[in-house]
DNA sequence: TTCCTAATTTAGTCCCACCTAAAAGAAGTG
DNA sequence: CACTTCTTTTAGGTGGGACTAAATTAGGAA
């Protein structure tokens, strides 16, 4: 049984080590988890303790297999609980992610598979998020951020980078949804801002901060 | 903010003063809880020191009226939570109980609210226990126990005094449920047992102790 | 009223999860 | 190599929430 603050760091970690598989830092936990390196060196012994990631000093830390699968179903409730609040309760994308971030540590299993029964197996969440399946198996998208793509190259939003409230709620401002079907017309030298057509037809200019974190999915 | 364990605290003092106005002994308390009786007295201290209850050494203790409200909403995120589980995910009711004990202790205020909407606002919980409403008011049901009933009464059953699983199991395995109509035919003296017919036709022996634990409002 | 017993509180520990301040290692620079 | 700077760990401390053992009090029985 771990606490939700084990919890917390376990997911931290993984988020970190997300396909990069290289070692994560004490400053970068520490710094995520908005606390103090000396916390986090400290729950670090605890969580290695419990095998659930490999601890050198001065090296940073990776999670082991175990510590791995924890993580996993923690994304999978987190995401499940997400497209539980948006389709069910009818909350809108940037309102949800704290509450999940509560409701991810509900520990009853059964619960967890219901749910998803309930909710129609979805496989993303609703910030265009892969959803883990029961044993865990993530099925990654390729997909490239919006500032990425060649100048005349069509896609369509299939996440976004940042999640945050501010974020979000622009994009609903801009009605840029998840499956708008876009196209990179230009991009200006001097900020590094880009325009892009939509399928309606509308033309817009978005900032470089905004076109590095949406994600595009190139039709091929 | 208030911790799990002192919201645990204050719903477990609320059960133990609900419609008796007494105050509760700390060793009713530390039972309730299983926990240890210095456990709870250290509790009791902080929790007045938050004025959510009223702590008169060696004289038990009474919730304030803030300690009531967050007492009743945490009974009305509880059973909320209930419904949804039975209702949206098909738990058993004898399986909900366990799980909502944690959900009750999500935080977000919408969250409640959304999902009392999504259930259509149900006034009782899987048990028959009734719902409290956004303002704490709690409808109270007159009702005896099965025990009470006078030989030749008909009504039908409200609620169960003991929702552990292995009663809750028992009576769908007797197929008694919420709403069943009962007529008490026969009581037996030598062991305070009770001879029903439902209204199907079929005729049940229930031990005393069962009689104890069902819930019945007398048809008018 | 005095005693006895059960209930309750106090005292002293423990572990968890955080903190600050200080020490120590890593890694690059002249 | 010696220095500097940044990162990380160690040391020491706090509060929450639990425990056991010992002291105290309330309240009924004699
Ligand atoms: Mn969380
Ligand atoms: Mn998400
Ligand atoms: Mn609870
Ligand atoms: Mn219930």
């Amino acid at each position: 049984m771990l606490s939700v603050a084990e919890e917390n760091y376990i997911k931290c970690i993984f988020k970190k080590s997300e396909r990069s598989l290289a070692a994560v830092s004490t400053n970068a936990i520490a710094e995520a988890m908005q606390t103090k390196a000396a916390s986090v060196t400290d729950m670090l012994k605890r969580l290695s303790e419990k095998e659930l990631l490999h601890y050198k000093k001065y090296k940073g830390v990776r999670l082991t297999a175990a510590g791995n699968e924890v993580a996993k179903q923690l994304v999978r409730k987190h995401r499940l609980w997400e497209v539980f609040l948006v389709e069910k309760l009818d909350f809108s994308w940037d309102e949800v992610h704290d509450i999940a971030e509560e409701l991810e540590h509900i520990s009853s299993d059964e619960l967890t598979e219901k749910l998803d029964k309930f909710l129609g197996y979805p496989k993303y969440d609703p910030h265009g998020d892969p959803i883990p399946d029961q044993e865990g198996n993530i099925k990654y998208r390729s997909k490239v951020t919006l500032k990425e793509l060649e100048v005349g190259e069509t896609g369509h939003v299939v996440g976004v980078r940042d999640s945050s409230a501010t974020f979000l709620q622009y994009l609903d401002e801009v009605r840029i949804t998840l499956g708008s079907t876009l196209t990179l017309r230009n991009r200006f030298a001097f900020d590094g801002s880009v325009q892009i057509e939509l399928a309606d037809g509308r033309a817009l200019v978005l900032s470089e901060q905004v076109a590095k974190n949406l994600y595009i999915t190139v039709n091929s």
